[in-house]
DNA sequence: TAGGCCATCTGGTCCT
DNA sequence: AGGACCAGATGGCCTA
């Protein structure tokens, strides 16, 4: 199967618009796949995505109302007096500093020489007088709104990339670092499944996914995407990572019952249909589980083939309701293996103790209604997971 | 209490 | 000259 222009763009989308570094490679990183597929043809629809920063004006236009408020913020400090913790030595130092912006009032008498040593190079020391002492204040004051606004939008500019990172929990935010890993593991993971073309490998995406996180982030990452730790370092240490279809695994609501997936209608065969109504279900169903095999009614699949969730965010699905963020909690169970194994790949990745940073594996699956994948994606994932789907 | 993370201040450097 | 950017220093908050 080919991939067309929209399933480049789909995964470029996924992108925040707001983190600099993010905007400028990501419609660079697009033609370059284009090209990689050799189909010119999808050059177009590249280009016009790589105006996508126009999409973003409503960002733009909060992080500057952002911005503003900031500013206030900062005349609010200097209205109130505050110096912003400003010590009246390091005033003095600015103030010395700033001598030698006022023309005249030089300091007379001073010789060629000081003492026996020779004389300082550089602007002569000038005198301090009140007027110069509160200039220098009021430059200083705003040297530092300016810092504390650049600060601020860098941010905004944080959360926003955190809100398209494949893990965003609202009470237990990523680190500045971790989100910029975290990211970056993002941007090479979605690059290998566009370059490769292929229906990308459970374990081997998460695994990139959490190339060089700290303990705590993956085991937030894997309960972000859903995964049971133990179980998902079954799967990898019991066939190196393959994976083999949706006979495999079955899907269970954990930890938390979901009250619609226990109502007749999210049991019946319908129930893909009725959670596709709902903007869920097709991505993840369509790309792991091969809801159009013969599989997809194996007697061991029993729960809805549709959770909310995907391998990864850039998968996940819309979801429309505020309930059904708090209501639908999965995780993978994949065939059971001897406690030994699973204990011996649990330990692989997550550590001898099984417990570290105080988040353990087993625990690290939050409460969904903590969690969000990412919403309001665009229609074109559809085709994108049909792409998979093949 | 130590360590991690963060916000802020600060001064230096570079650019326009 | 003024602003943007950067990195170091500092202190506060939180958690294990």
């Amino acid at each position: 199967m080919s991939i067309t222009g929209s399933h480049v763009m789909a995964l470029a989308s996924d992108v925040p618009t707001i983190w600099p570094g993010i905007i400028a490679e990501l419609p660079r990183r697009a033609v370059m796949l284009t090209r990689l597929f050799s189909d010119p043809s999808l050059l177009p629809d590249v280009q016009k995505y790589a105006g996508w920063a126009d999409d973003s004006e409503s960002e733009d236009s909060k992080t500057k109302d952002d911005e503003q408020d900031h500013c206030r913020l900062g005349e609010e400090d200097l209205e109130d007096g505050d110096l912003g913790g400003v010590s009246s030595r390091a005033h003095s130092e600015i103030a010395a500093e700033d001598e030698e912006d006022d023309d005249g009032e030089e300091e007379d008498g001073e010789d060629d020489m000081e003492g026996d040593r020779p004389k300082k190079r550089g602007p002569k020391k000038r005198k301090m007088t009140p007027a110069r002492v509160e200039r220098s204040k009021v430059r200083r004051q705003k040297a530092n709104a300016r810092e504390r606004t650049r600060m601020h939008d860098l941010n905004s500019a944080l959360d926003n990339l955190r809100k398209v990172v494949p893990c965003y929990s609202k009470t237990q935010k990523l680190s500045k670092i971790e989100t910029l890993r975290l990211a970056k593991n993002y941007i090479w993971a979605l690059s290998e499944i566009l370059r490769s073309g292929k229906r990308p490998d459970l374990v081997a995406y998460v695994q990139t996914l959490c190339k060089g996180l700290s303990q705590p982030t993956t085991n937030l990452v894997a309960g972000c995407l859903q995964l049971n730790s133990r179980n998902f370092l079954t799967e990898q240490c019991q066939d190196g990572g393959r994976f083999h279809g949706p006979n495999s695994f079955s899907m269970h609501p954990y930890p938390y019952q979901c009250p619609r997936l226990s109502s007749p209608q999210c049991q019946s065969g319908s129930n893909s249909h009725s959670l596709r109504t709902h903007g869920y279900g097709s991505a993840y169903d369509s790309l792991y589980t091969g809801s159009a095999s013969p599989e997809y009614n194996s007697p061991e699949y029993e729960g809805p083939l549709s959770p909310p969730v995907c391998i990864n965010g850039n998968f996940s699905l819309k979801q429309d309701s505020p309930d059904a963020e708090k209501s639908y909690h999965y995780s993978m169970h994949y065939s059971a293996l001897p406690s030994s194994r699973q204990t011996a790949a649990h330990n692989l990745v997550f550590g001898s103790s099984g417990v570290r940073g105080g988040v353990h594996s087993e625990n690290s699956v939050l409460p969904y209604h903590d969690m969000h994948l990412h919403h309001d994606r665009p229609p074109m994932y559809e085709e994108l997971n049909a792409f998979f789907h093949n």
